[in-house]
DNA sequence: AATCTATCCAACCGCTCAACT
DNA sequence: CAGTTGAGCGGTTGGATAGAT
């Protein structure tokens, strides 16, 4: 059940070297094997809430945040562990974009995974990419260079290990996720109807928004995708700005039909790559210069080390 | 083999908000 | 309406570990 070793105890700084002899006092630090138990075997008989209660009365010398934390990150049994897939990571930052750190909900939509993980994962992963570029990883220019290498190149993970599901009912490529509920590590994340990454686009747009839309976006007639256009990135400056507006997606995960909104797939069609130049993107030309030559070689994108050929092939 | 450095991630903290009294 | 409490969120810390030197 639970991995934490008692020998890792000392691990974080405990409120008191005696605690163990000063029942007042509350421990902090790592949790052991016996304080796992007993807060297991208590939730699964009288359930969760009322935490600081439920400390108590397990036998817990731990403040009830802390047996709450405990439970939602590591011993609930729907917790999932292990490395991020790329879906997961192409989701994380997608709806990074969206909606910032906002990481539970962000979390809502990676069943299994927390957001502390996810929290994790950002400032470990991808703020290093941006500290790496010397940019501000809220920054539009960072978004652009997600937008233009980092996504693609997920994408093209992700397509890669889905070779039996691609779509037919587009030209651009796609990925149909599955509707398995489960999230299984190096299986494709899936999304209920309950589970929706992102809105899907009300049919009527607020003024401002569908007058930014019809000046600036690739509405991509041939597409198959209704309201879900695919949006080029070439106007990935202002789908930020719209995306600041409304609750627009500019998501590469679209329903495959309205009809079918429990099922998604990952629209690579969405990055169009030809089109993503300094001049096109809020990349500064220094920085985009850096991506493109040299800096990103050997750097770790999600569980895969990337070199500079990967890159420049896309 | 020893030391240094970078990375990961569990756990803590401070803050906000909602519900209740 | 004000105070209290519980719950949840985002930011930060620091020990363990892996990899580099």
């Amino acid at each position: 059940m639970s991995s934490v070793s008692s020998s890792s105890l000392s691990k974080k700084s405990l409120s008191s070297s005696s605690d163990d002899d000063s029942s007042d006092k509350l421990r902090r630090g790592p949790w052991t094997l016996e304080e796992d138990n007993l807060l297991v075997h208590y939730i699964a008989r009288h359930g969760e809430g009322r935490w600081n209660l439920l400390a108590k009365c397990a036998g817990l010398r731990r403040t009830g945040k802390s047996c709450r934390l405990r439970w939602l990150n590591y011993l609930k049994p729907d917790v999932k562990r292990g490395n991020l897939t790329p879906q997961e990571q192409l989701l994380i930052l997608d709806l990074h974009s969206k909606w910032g750190n906002r990481w539970s909900k962000i979390a809502q939509h990676l069943p299994g995974r927390t957001d502390n993980e996810i929290k994790n994962y950002w400032r470990t992963r991808v703020q290093k990419q941006a500290r790496h570029l010397k940019v501000d990883a809220n920054s539009t220019a960072f978004q652009d260079i997600i937008k233009c290498f980092w996504i693609p190149r997920l994408l093209q993970k992700i397509e890669g290990s889905s070779t039996s599901c691609s779509s037919t009912s587009t030209s651009s490529s796609s990925t149909i996720l599955s509707q398995n509920p489960t999230v299984v590590s190096d299986q494709p994340v899936n999304y209920s109807a309950h589970d929706l990454p992102f809105p899907i686009p009300p049919p009527q747009l607020p003024q401002e928004v569908s007058g930014n839309l019809q000046g600036n976006l690739d509405h991509n007639s041939d597409s198959e995708h209704g309201s879900n256009s695919c949006i080029s990135s070439t106007e990935s400056m202002n789908i930020s700005q719209i995306s600041q507006l409304s609750e627009y997606p500019t998501s590469p995960f679209h329903p495959i039909s309205t009809f079918q909104k429990d099922c998604y797939y990952v629209d690579s069609g969405c990055y169009n790559m030809e089109s993503m130049t300094p001049a096109t993107l809020s990349v500064p030309a220094g920085v985009f210069q850096n991506v493109a030559e040299s800096n990103w070689v050997g750097y770790d994108f999600g569980d895969n080390i990337w070199s500079m050929d990967e890159l420049m092939a896309i």
